[in-house]
DNA sequence: CCTACCGATCGGTAGG
DNA sequence: CCTACCGATCGGTAGG
């Protein structure tokens, strides 16, 4: 039993490690050399947890999904609340710097049709635009966005606008304020204050 | 002579080869031999007109560099016209997916401060920002820009929208709508109509 | 521009 | 989990 405890920690320990090889080199600049010499063993090693790269890659973007759920906490309605959690999220993101840039980084690997992790950004995006038309379709209802303000546009663009600043943020920081400019394109969309 | 007019065809050549490797596979991922392939020679041969991989990157952002300043005619003032201009540049880059998906792709690699194109990219998005500040400053002298808009913001958003938008339509082409969101955008900033 | 080569590194396997 | 190894590929050099 504490066998299987101990397995799991280290399959952990690995991921952990690849989040952070991924993150200054990329996935195809990685090599499970160098994250197994992180993780505290040989190549050969990481190989008996994790059979091959690309099931690596799945368990980082697995335990990814895992952390924004808890993050995200599926019980906030879409509407105004969202926007200020999104905003937190932001803020979050801003003082961790780290899962910035593997996001980034896999995003623009992932464009790539044959990329192991591109289908799993086109869900990615449908999931996150989905839930931004939910929001401002709910606002739109409420009378909190402005008069012809398409809630589909407006989505895409969010989103858009959000992922474009993490890099142009990542390059240069003191130039950016993700967080502000966030603000900045919502206030022009809404009726209300923000907060 | 005409031996210095075919040399530097063959390095003509050679960029566009490597262009085209980047674009599937990035810098990194992109070996020598292959893109020395594309352009029908050997690597050492590619070599001889390149003398290191970094060289070769060089020479390919200097061509897009030079690209972008035929396209952007230096001679249109800050203001509605250039926007109009922006968006003619954003409709011609959906036309040539090649290109986003080179500059894409080398924009998030270059966020590590030791990749080779780092300060390609910290200038890049200087001058990109200063434009759209100029621009942004002049339609609010002109009372084309909504009141309580501030020019940088409204800077940096649109050229993080612009960038984020773009890796989100190289993944999912056909829930993008890249012109129409920067349009989207603009709209909500404008007090006039934007053509 | 090529052939021929270098040392280094890659992902993955065998066999324990 | 390791040692030991595989074939393939990498960027770069020598020498012409």
């Amino acid at each position: 039993m504490t066998g299987y405890l101990k397995g799991r920690l280290r399959r952990e320990d690995i991921i952990t490690a690849a989040i952070e090889a991924y993150r200054e080199t990329g996935y195809h600049g990685s090599s499970l050399r160098e994250v197994a010499k992180r993780a505290g063993i040989t190549h050969a090693g990481l190989l008996y947890y994790f059979p091959t790269k690309e099931a690596l890659l799945a368990a980082v973007l697995e335990r990814r999904d895992a952390e924004d759920a808890e993050r995200e906490k599926l019980d906030i309605p879409p509407g105004m609340e969202l926007l200020r959690h999104l905003i937190a999220l932001a803020e979050y993101n801003v003082a961790h710097r780290g899962i910035v840039e593997v996001y980034a980084r896999l995003a623009a690997e992932a464009v790539a049709p044959d990329h192991p992790a591109h289908e799993y950004f086109i869900r990615h995006y449908q999931i996150a635009r989905d839930s931004a038309v939910a929001t401002f379709t709910a606002l739109a209802e409420s009378g909190e966005l402005r008069d012809g303000v398409d809630p589909h546009a407006a989505a895409v663009a969010f989103i858009g606008m959000e992922d474009g600043l993490q890099v142009q943020w990542l390059t240069t920081p003191d130039e950016v304020d993700l967080v502000g400019s966030m603000r900045f394109f919502l206030r022009n969309l809404l009726t209300v204050p923000l907060d």
